[in-house]
RNA sequence: GGGCGAGUGGCGAAACUGGCAACCGCAUACGCUUCAGGUGCGUACGACCGCAAGGUUUUGGGGGUUCAACUCCCCCCUCGCCCACCA
């Protein structure tokens, strides 16, 4: 109850209870529906506070405006009269009109306009607020939704916020279930993903967010993929771009190249038939080249720890040795790689993977060929879904080679076995089988010696014969002469500085972290725009080169045959994608372009003999990987985007995204990034200063990711009809931390809506007696400025659960009281990044404002207001609480000893005990040892 | 096997820097309102004991530090995600 009405003697005195929150300021039984009058006492009363606190507070007279309905003392209007709330009325009517006005079109002002309040990070006052944007893949699913609406709350309270802000949007809309759909329907891809797009940009504007439209960008639109393959030459000629081969995942049923994520536990993603690997010359982006850097400056970045370390374990960095063995009996060495030297004496064999170059290289020296032979034929047959199957059971065949220790001269028998990667390290191991699982269980497979060359806290010297007793944490060197007694780190320096100075080997640091295959053998993406011309190859030679250093064009061998790599000139930029009827897959793992006859044949670029055209596309996390940049320039047919734009807008402070492009889409657009910066094309080395991810929308019924091809039984579109987008939009923010997964909760958003009617209800109030209200009660407004506080800065700190939640306590105090019509302003500002439409109509239609609500400043609160709120202390008596009082703030350690030995009831609970301490936190708590 | 994250009412969740655990909302119960309601308003609502006042107890489990622990330290359990024979 609010009992501070009846002793208003000063402001001091304006007392909340401890009671809860909802019931602070509230008139009972007056004001609550249509037509009730509350009684000519609390008129009375209500009136008197209203003089007393206009007496007392006369700085804040309020303005009078006129209005059109609702709270004007000119024209009274019923509760029955009064127009309900009704989303789909108003919604489409302001995001029309906001669009006409052009309100989010974001100027490209120089930085520094205003000073930055919010991060340093970005340059000026600039702010471009960024998430990934969508694949057009037919809806715009909740998980759309919630993606793009939370972060739009975050926009607005910028731009309240004095900032200059930019909310793009666009499509990345090349890639592969374009194809499948198209294939599937009987449709162009490019039909299909134009239709997709113009749909899912009507459903984006029913979200109310504030969208730049005028920077829109989609990368299969030839304007935008013309700079992609731009940036591909440009990364070519630095040499950062090669032609190689690789192991590929290919489809025996769909004959065709699968990406990684598209392999499903060795299956297709698609048919389900078991994946094969096949070895395909691709282009490559030498991505390793900048591996050190893509972990070192993750340090300066506000991104996710977690974030960060996925980055660096994908990246995998080790720093170990390669030791030289001399083959017995040849005059060859193997190498191998290993991160610990430390227990080489306890190395007994060797194992090298098949497809490992010492394999390939020495097969004649092997002694029992057939079985090698037969070996080798196995495991290369062998599809990813049968090595899963088998587990960690090791397989392997004796090539008869020996290679020997140099530490202990013994000599250690050379195995090819398919549990060894030809693209880790050297492809070669050594075995040590006492401190390595896997090498004991092949040692157990073959009957191999195992040596103790470590062992742990428990002393245990016993020998190794079993996987449990296989130790690789930490422990103590035995068995290794002058290593013995060592710890393992110290052991693994001493033993590397030893092989290194006896020339046995070399100190090497290895990546886990491979090169960014980049070709697809696909129709739906961007032409690599290159030419290979056999003439150029034939006059080329060391005197009379057909590449000058610039150029970076090089000679290939392809079928036999020579061909020079001709990059396609800028002027020639885009090569278009060929408008093929027939665009499945090839047989011969070549991409569908090689049937598009007319377009493959071309004039070559330099020596204007016929040549033919590359005819793989390139990936499309090549086109997302530079996508941010093209905002700040999105019209700009010179340059992929002006140095004078991006240094406005870049790098990104913040990027909201999925977690599942920690270590896909962000390592890409770190890497192009830096690869433009090492050619001076950019002047900033890092893409995205901040990160947050979001979560997943769940199917609340089959608990999975609410995705298109799985069928989804949330249609945002009917939620938006039904409840409107503003409560959408409140829901999401609403449910939980951004960073969360959830399921749609119908019931829940019904709360929401139920809220935003009661704010409508509430702004539209008539005035119940007939009487201007000057100003609100002191109570009411120290609620609304504690609410300017805690919401700013929930949202600031991205809680926007916390910032939906301020807000609806702040209504449920202040609804039932009278408020001066810039207390209603003040609250619907604080509303309107949440909820843009209700809060533009209120602002503009009841409120009768001019100009848009979204255009004002986020209102500061008064501080000192916030000061004359009455504090509850906690007294507690041996931790336990006794009492609660209210008090005003500040008050000193003796003011409140004073006030709470008084206590009745702390008496009480002190009686006849000696204080042993008194403990004091300001405005929170007293606790009395006793 | 490795890495990361999370465990708080019937549910989504809140709790600033160690300071009243459960704000806000959903669901539920009861009352009022309503011709009707997926309506509106009010009250109650972690659990246990109690008519009540009040008491006891509670943040996955166990221990520790502290006047005070969801929060800090140690051990354990469960779940989720990512990577996975990485030498």
């Amino acid at each position: 109850m609010w009992r501070g009405r009846q002793r208003i003697t000063s402001i001091r005195q304006v007392t909340f209870t401890a009671g809860p929150a909802a019931t602070v300021g509230r008139f009972q039984g007056s004001g609550q529906g249509p037509g009730v009058h509350p009684g000519p006492f609390l008129f009375l009363i209500k009136n008197c506070i209203s003089v007393i606190v206009g007496l007392l507070r006369c700085q804040n007279t309020t303005p009078q405006r006129p209005r059109r309905f609702g709270r004007g003392a000119d024209k009274i209007v019923g509760l029955e009269k009064m127009k309900k709330y009704n989303p789909n009325k108003i919604e489409r009517k302001w995001q029309k009109y906001w669009e006409d006005k052009k309100l989010y079109e974001a100027k490209d002002f120089s930085g520094g306009k205003e000073p930055r309040k919010m991060t340093s990070s970005s340059r000026g006052n600039n702010f471009m607020l960024l998430v990934e944007f969508p694949y057009p893949s037919g809806d715009l699913h909740t998980g759309h939704w919630f993606a793009f609406s939370v972060p739009d709350i975050y926009g607005r309270y910028l731009r309240m916020n004095g900032f200059n802000v930019m909310y793009p949007i666009g499509f990345d809309a090349f890639g592969l279930p374009a194809e499948n759909a198209a294939i599937k329907n009987n449709i162009h891809p490019r039909d299909w993903t134009k239709k997709n797009i113009t749909k899912m940009s009507k459903q984006l504007r029913s979200m109310g967010a504030g969208f730049d439209w005028s920077r829109e960008v989609s990368t299969i639109d030839p304007e935008y993929y013309r700079w992609t393959q731009w940036i591909f030459i440009q990364l070519y000629n630095a040499g950062l771009a090669y032609r190689a081969e690789t192991l590929v995942n290919w489809c025996p049923n769909d004959k065709t190249v699968l990406a990684n994520e598209q392999v499903i536990d060795g299956k297709c993603d698609r048919c389900g038939s078991a994946v094969e690997q096949r070895n395909l010359s691709q282009w490559m982006f030498k991505i390793t080249s900048f591996a050190d850097r893509l972990i070192d400056d993750l340090k300066d970045l506000d991104w996710p720890e977690s974030t960060k370390l996925a980055q660096i374990n994908w990246i995998g960095k080790s720093e170990g040795i390669n030791i030289n063995y001399d083959v017995e009996g040849v005059n060859i060495q193997i190498t191998v790689y290993t991160t610990r030297p430390d227990t080489n004496f306890g190395a007994t064999f060797i194992v090298v993977a098949p497809d490992s170059k010492f394999v390939k290289e020495n097969k004649e020296l092997f002694s029992n060929e057939d079985e090698v032979k037969k070996y080798l034929a196995e495991s290369k047959k062998k599809s990813d879904l049968e090595r899963i199957a088998e587990g960690r059971k090791k397989t392997g065949v004796f090539t008869g080679l020996y290679a020997v220790n140099n530490l202990t001269d013994k000599k250690m028998p050379i195995y090819i076995s398919d549990f060894v990667l030809a693209t880790v390290g050297t492809g070669a191991v050594v075995g040590v089988p006492g401190h390595d699982v896997r090498d004991f269980e092949f040692a157990q497979e073959k009957g191999l010696e195992v040596i103790r060359v470590v062992v742990g806290k428990d002393d245990d010297t016993s020998p190794i014969t079993k996987i449990e007793q296989v130790q690789e944490g930490a422990g103590i060197i035995v068995n290794s002469k002058f290593l013995n007694g060592l710890d393992i780190h110290e052991a693994t320096e001493k033993i590397k500085d030893y092989i290194e100075e006896k020339g046995w080997g070399k100190r090497a640091v290895n990546y886990r972290l491979h090169d960014w295959v980049l070709s697809r053998q696909r129709y739906w993406g961007v032409p690599i725009p290159l030419v290979f011309c056999e003439h150029c190859a034939a006059i080329s030679n060391s005197q009379f080169p057909v590449f000058n250093d610039k150029e970076g064009g090089t000679i290939m061998e392809r079928n036999g045959k020579r061909y020079a790599v001709v990059p396609v000139p800028e002027n020639e930029l885009p090569v278009k994608l060929p408008p093929l009827k027939d665009f499945m897959p090839a047989d011969d793992s070549r991409s569908p372009l090689a049937k598009a006859g007319k377009w493959l044949k071309v004039k070559c670029p330099k020596c204007g003999q016929p040549a033919e055209r590359e005819t793989d596309t390139m990936d499309t996390f090549v086109d997302s990987s530079w996508y941010y940049m093209r905002y700040t320039d999105p019209k700009n047919e010179k340059e992929f985007a002006s140095q004078e734009n991006m240094a406005k807008w870049l790098p990104l402070p913040l990027y909201f995204g999925g977690a599942e492009h920690n270590t896909m889409h962000l390592l890409y657009s770190r890497f192009i990034t830096k690869a433009l910066r090492s050619q001076n094309l950019i002047d900033f080395s890092e893409p995205f200063l901040g990160r947050r991810n979001h979560g997943f929308i769940m199917d609340s019924t089959t608990g999975q990711k609410m995705s298109k091809s799985k069928g989804q039984a949330v249609d945002p579109d009917e939620q938006v009809a039904k409840y409107g987008a503003d409560t959408m939009r409140m829901y999401f923010a609403f449910m939980g931390p951004y960073d969360q997964n959830y399921a749609w909760n119908f019931d829940s958003v019904l709360g929401v809506r139920r809220f935003l009617d009661r704010v409508w209800n509430f702004v539209n109030k008539p005035t119940t007696d007939n009487q201007q209200p000057t100003t609100e009660s002191p109570e009411v407004r120290i609620t609304i400025h504690k609410a300017i506080k805690n919401v700013g800065e929930a949202i600031k700190s991205h809680r926007f659960n916390v910032g939906v939640s301020e807000l609806m306590k702040c209504l449920n105090a202040i609804e039932h009281s009278e408020l001066s019509v810039v207390g209603c302003e003040l609250f619907v500002k604080l509303l309107a990044p949440f909820a843009p439409h209700i809060a533009e109509e209120l602002w503009m239609e009841v409120l009768g404002n001019k100009t848009s609500v979204h255009l004002e400043k986020w209102p500061e609160f008064n501080e000192a207001l916030l000061l004359e709120e009455l504090v509850t202390l906690v007294i507690q008596v041996n931790s336990r609480v006794r009492d609660t009082i209210s008090v005003r703030q500040g008050l000193s350690e003796d003011e409140v000893k004073k006030i709470v030995l008084a206590n009745e009831k702390i008496q009480k609970a002190l009686e006849g005990k000696e204080i042993k301490k008194f403990i004091y936190i300001q405005d929170r708590l007293t606790n009395i040892v006793v």
